[in-house]
DNA sequence: TTCGTAATTGAGACTGAGTATCATTTAGCC
DNA sequence: GGCTAAATGATACTCAGTCTCAATTACGAA
């Protein structure tokens, strides 16, 4: 289902359309974020782009995935532990849920992020511009299979 | 009124309790987080440790967060930028809201997050055990003062 | 198709947060 | 006061991430 909604040509067009080159480790980066279904740090992405493509360097990895991160096709989030993992943006479904046991990612309907926001803008008097939440736990295939 | 929450003595009864013992470092570092209106890197406490207390080393603090994390004493958030900041845990109000403008934490009523859970679980079929949750923005004095 | 130019890349030096080691110091019990 | 193990500080080390710069490559112009 997230997969089709990611759409690794898109985001070549984004770059083209953004003034930047098109090369063959950016491909094969695009490839590796978009077709993830895990949140991945910079060096496993790094580890990954070796399998097919040896001589990649790690700093490119760095530029990469920061200029993924800048034009918006990727999203840097915080693991269970640790940070700096990143997964693909998907719009208007921004909730990320990360299951513990099986580690894949899903995304969840922000209506209820939004409504938390607004009561406690309320409550507080706060003016709330950002929000980062994560939530973890049992996905629903790793229920049944438990 | 946060503050009056958060007492350093208690937080020297605790250690006492698990069984550790007293030291200068352990006192100055207490007070430097229970103290502390803004989240804390190690790093900063360091810094802030050796103004009065100029032996201190680098490893001690590190052990010293790693001890209180442990004893829930303090807890780890994400800063708006980076990771790895550290704030008292106060119990039961537990949604961090860092601002933006002057940077200070402040904790706000964590039922919406709750809510928040049940809705999503309901919507999703997983099963949520963790979350982390921070909001950002401009607080109500700040908001006043612009 | 070739060429020129500037963007992109890879190798490797560098940085800075955080960890590990180990000899020295110190708290707390006798 | 003395003993012992915990705690500490200095320092070496690791590892993610950044910087630099010469070599390579994409791509518009000729």
């Amino acid at each position: 289902m997230l997969s089709k909604m990611i759409n690794p040509e898109d985001w070549l067009a984004a770059l083209v359309e953004s003034g930047f080159r098109v090369t063959t480790v950016q491909e094969t980066l695009i490839q590796i974020f978009a077709n993830s279904e895990y949140p991945l740090s910079a060096e496993q992405a790094w580890d990954l782009a070796r399998q097919s493509r040896p001589q990649t360097g790690r700093a490119t990895v760095y530029r990469m995935v920061e200029k993924l991160e800048s034009l918006g096709l990727i999203r840097r989030v915080h693991g269970y532990q640790g940070c700096s993992l990143f997964v693909p943006t998907v719009p208007e479904l921004m909730m990320l849920f990360i299951c513990l046991d099986c580690g894949r990612a899903d995304y969840l309907d922000r209506q209820p992020l939004d409504d938390l926001i607004q009561q406690s803008e309320h409550a507080s008097g706060h003016h709330i511009t950002d929000s980062r939440l994560q939530l973890f736990g049992a996905c629903a295939d790793c229920q049944q299979n438990a």
